[in-house]
RNA sequence: GGGCACUUAGCUCAGUUGGGAGAGCGUUUCCUUCACACGGAAGAGGUCACAGGUUCGAUCCCUGUAGCGCCCACCA
């Protein structure tokens, strides 16, 4: 016997571990299809948030329905070394200790490093198996592996050979905090308030000033120019003549370029080629010298005069307040501008000159444009994985950090020349670049070096190319279109087939989750309330593929609410077939209306249930199984059932007992994806039962045959449930306890009614309950195709008037309706025959109804 | 500047081949009857943002408008 009440720390106790155990979350029966997915690698810097949990769930559910589906399903888990994030947390943590990491040097870091991240891949394994994930460990990989590392040196130096990787010298953001590059995609770009400083530069030659804008004057002992647009009459007359610098009294030549824009500023504008892109853009136009005033640090360096070791910030106000004091600020104005942020540090990002590597991006955007057949679902987010490869620039490789896969590149001390190897270059001769690659980088190899690549492994033979991958929205740039152009170029096919993208989860505000803001919520917590389950069931229904979605706690209070609804109709169906449960074989043209309602509604939710499943619409399936299990089977069927099992037809109870179980473990196996731990439990408790629902089958749509005389049985059904309901109703509305005897006479020719008067009985408390073909009654009148219902009570006349009038005027418009489409010959001719026929026979019921009304 | 979503019951949201709109929570009335009071029964509550168009028929398709949000983009 089941607890009156679903606990799903009871529930959960154990499962993880005996799945695991038994090995079904392994890989390899070749007898059956494969389905693959890799789990995108969570970092190794911290806990799992709940969009992790999300994500991994919607894999987890599609997992276990593959599973069950038939298919041989691997999902492979893993972890991503995370370079930058991981570095800034463990410098962090050894400056609490205060130590650098320059005090332990590269080796003494790293090891370090390591130590943290074996602390931080045993949290994310508790909270995998919290969750429940199906995943393979015996497949287990981490992005730092040394097989990964090898697969990165071969994609490194392939595309060296190539030419589609360079080292070249060009503007990157810089990160001065974490002191690294940057690739594009990892400076955000905030609106933040700031200054636009005017300055007033004297014209050599001349008492007159040139005025020119800039938001970074710190900058200004890089100038090398100030460019005008040839356009610009007020300045056309100043090219060829000479400026200087308010900074540091330098002469700049006036050049042209109408690249300046006439509108913006004062239409004067200094170029810095070494610290901002644009300006580069200019010195190589123009063959300017390209001079650096700042150091890694963001401190101002040796050609700056007095201002020499200042930082960035403090050289802006003091150089402000000697442009002042020398008279040569025109005015300041207050502005807002985006400004370039380090998405890992929050510091303000440094355009700077530097010597960096990068991955030539032309070739390979146009291949993966040309080729790809990922297929995204959402199929929208296809057009933004497009539109940025249209649109994209080199990418920056090099990060100077320690933590991550070191640059295979080697330089000759003595002639500097550059050697890409694959094998480490023990020549002292040579040394090796002292820099890291971006995460991104090995990231985009996930899911074929995880399967051996570039070895052609029996596992990369089977599960490449992946079946699945299933992540949020925000990754797309950095992740998804990474995989897929290295995947087009090195394997010659797309990664993935399908590409499920899902949106990211804020508060109940609708605020993104922030440490800042203090309204980030652990999954634990919530698992701990509620059970993982119902967590779960919250994540993955009730939302549209793509969008966002808010974490709210009476949610997840609903779902496990649910959850106990279905404990609770298991818990009955199983003490109602008793321990000495026998099952029958069911005919279905031989069990009674009620059966074959609930037999064909069963059908057909597993039916649309599993079409959805297929398309990855969890949302979907979850509400059409919802509505089954809530109205069919627990308010309709349920209850009638208990007509038969308190009556004394001793085979017909057999009947419903097999029907009641099957019915159960339907619902079983078809909420087990979404809520695997109850799943298994109350699968366990089913009088039939395998060792575990995870070597179950899914429910199978069968082929029922329906004859005009079931459908009919089906449509009687549906009256019968509306005469309870219109009977509760009348009792409601009319003040009367549910359990009030009152007397019902139905006038009926319908043979059935035999049968249902049981249930009428049961349900309506009946006093009497006639049933003739021929009454004439005074009671209130409830019409039905072929019956009519009357209550009989003390009831006025008036009553029976309103309600009379108001069935009239209901059926008048309803009749009226159905004529105006069928008057109307144009839908008479094109609406699909089936819809027609359909109102006609809507009409006809509808007009009978009246005249019996009447 | 370009792109993408969203606007449906008081609140949070579903609604997929266009054919009288649903759920959860809240709310009203009633019910501790033998699965479940973390429950049950019966209700109330919606010109599906607005304006056009296509169609026999539009919450759904097209165009435009408004509001809100996100992404991308070098305006110093």
């Amino acid at each position: 016997m089941l607890d009156k009440r679903y606990d799903p720390k009871k529930v959960e106790e154990g499962k993880y571990e005996f799945w695991k155990k038994e090995g079904y979350f392994t890989a390899g029966d070749l007898s059956k299809e494969p389905f693959t997915m890799v789990i995108p690698p969570p970092n190794v810097t911290g806990k799992l948030h709940l969009g992790h949990a999300w994500n991994t769930t919607v894999q987890d559910i599609t997992a276990r329905y593959k599973k069950l589906t038939g298919y041989d399903v691997l999902w492979l888990p893993g972890m991503d070394h995370a370079g930058i994030a991981t570095q800034a947390k463990v410098e962090e943590k050894l400056r609490k200790e205060g130590v650098s990491r320059y005090d332990l040097g590269r080796e003494g870091f790293l090891a370090k490093a390591w130590e943290w991240k074996v602390e931080y891949a045993k949290n994310i394994h508790e909270q995998w198996a919290k969750m429940g994930l199906a995943l393979d460990y015996t497949r287990e990989r981490f992005t730092l592996d040394e097989r990964l590392s090898n697969a990165v040196k071969h994609v490194f130096k392939t595309l060296y050979d190539k030419g589609l990787i360079y080292r070249g010298e060009r503007i990157i953001n810089y990160d001065p905090e974490l002191r690294t590059a940057l690739s594009n995609i990892e400076v955000v770009y905030e609106d933040t308030k700031g200054k636009f400083y005017y300055f007033r530069y004297p014209i050599v030659g001349s008492n007159e000033y040139l005025i020119v804008a800039t938001t970074r004057p710190e900058t200004m002992f890089g100038d090398v120019a100030v460019f005008v647009n040839p356009n610009d009459k007020r300045y056309k007359h100043l090219i060829g003549k000479k400026v200087i610098n308010p900074a540091n009294e330098e002469p700049l030549p006036i050049m042209g370029d109408e690249y300046v824009d006439i509108e913006f500023g004062t239409g004067a504008m200094k170029c810095t080629p070494a610290h901002d892109p644009n300006d580069f853009a200019l010195s190589e136009k123009y063959n300017l010298p390209r001079i650096k005033c700042m150091d890694l640090d963001a401190k101002m360096n040796d050609i700056c005069g007095p201002f020499k070791g200042m930082d960035r910030y403090e050289c802006r106000e003091k150089l402000v307040e000697k442009i002042t004091k020398d008279g040569r600020t025109e005015k300041i104005e207050d502005i807002v501008h985006p400004v370039g942020h380090s998405e890992r540090s929050g510091t303000v990002v440094e355009p700077y000159l530097s010597k960096q590597w990068f991955v030539r991006m032309r070739p390979l955007a146009e291949q993966a444009l040309a080729k790809s057949t990922v297929n995204f679902v959402p199929e929208r987010f296809n057009h933004t994985f497009r539109q940025w490869m249209e649109n994209v620039d080199d990418w920056c490789i090099s990060r100077q950090l320690w933590w991550g896969h070191r640059i295979p590149a080697y330089y000759n001390k003595l002639t500097g020349e550059v050697l890409v190897s694959e094998e480490e270059i023990k020549d002292p001769n040579y040394v090796q670049d002292e820099d890291v690659l971006d995460t991104w980088f090995s990231s985009a190899l996930w899911p074929f070096a995880t399967l051996g690549w570039p070895e052609k492994t029996p596992d990369f033979k089977r599960y490449f190319p992946n079946s699945l991958l299933v992540t949020a929205y925000d990754i797309i740039f950095f992740w998804v279109s990474r995989m897929i152009f290295d995947s087009l170029e090195f394997t010659g096919e797309s990664p993935f087939k399908d590409c499920l993208i899902h949106g990211l989860i804020r508060d109940s505000q609708g605020r993104k989750m922030s440490k800042s803001l203090g309204n980030g919520i652990d999954p634990l917590d919530v698992i701990d309330k509620y059970g993982v389950d119902a967590l779960r069931y919250f994540l993955t229904t009730g939302s549209a593929p793509g969008q966002d979605i808010r974490y709210i706690d009476e949610k997840v209070a609903a779902s496990s609410n649910y959850l106990n609804k279905i404990w609770n109709s298991a818990r009955y169906v199983l003490d109602v077939i008793g321990e000495d449960f026998k099952r029958v074989t069911i005919d279905f043209n031989k069990v009674k209306p009620v059966e074959k309602d609930i037999l064909s509604k069963l059908n057909k939710t597993i039916k649309v249930v599993k079409a959805a499943m297929e398309k990855y619409e969890y949302s979907l399936a979850s509400t059409h199984l919802y509505n089954f299990v809530y109205d069919d089977f627990c308010s309709s069927y349920l209850e009638m059932s208990k007509v038969t099992l308190q009556g004394d037809d001793e085979e017909y109870k057999g009947i419903v007992k097999t029907i009641l179980v099957d019915i159960l473990k339907n619902i079983i196996i078809m909420i087990y994806p979404f809520a695997p731990f109850i799943g298994e439990e109350l699968y366990q408790a089913l009088p039939e039962h395998k060792k575990s629902i995870m070597l179950e089958t899914y429910p199978e749509v069968k082929a029922l045959k329906l004859s005009k005389e079931d459908e009919n049985d089906l449509e009687n059904v549906e009256m019968l449930y509306k005469m309870i309901q219109d009977i509760r109703n009348y009792k409601v509305s009319n003040k009367l306890a549910p359990n009030y005897k009152l007397r019902f006479i139905i006038e009926t020719s319908n043979k059935l009614f035999d049968e249902f008067s049981v249930y009428l009985g049961r349900f309506s408390f009946a006093k009497e309950l006639l049933i003739a073909s021929k009454a004439s009654s005074k009671g209130i009148k409830y019409v039905y195709n072929n019956a009519t219902l009357f209550i009989e009570d003390d009831i006025s006349d008036e009553e029976k008037e309103a309600k009379k009038a108001k069935d009239i005027a209901f059926l008048e418009a309803e009749i009226k309706r159905g004529e105006m489409m069928l008057n109307n010959p144009n839908f008479v001719s094109k609406a699909p025959k089936e819809k027609v026929d359909l109102e006609r026979k809507k009409l006809e019921d509808n007009k009978a109804k009246l005249a019996q009304i009447k």
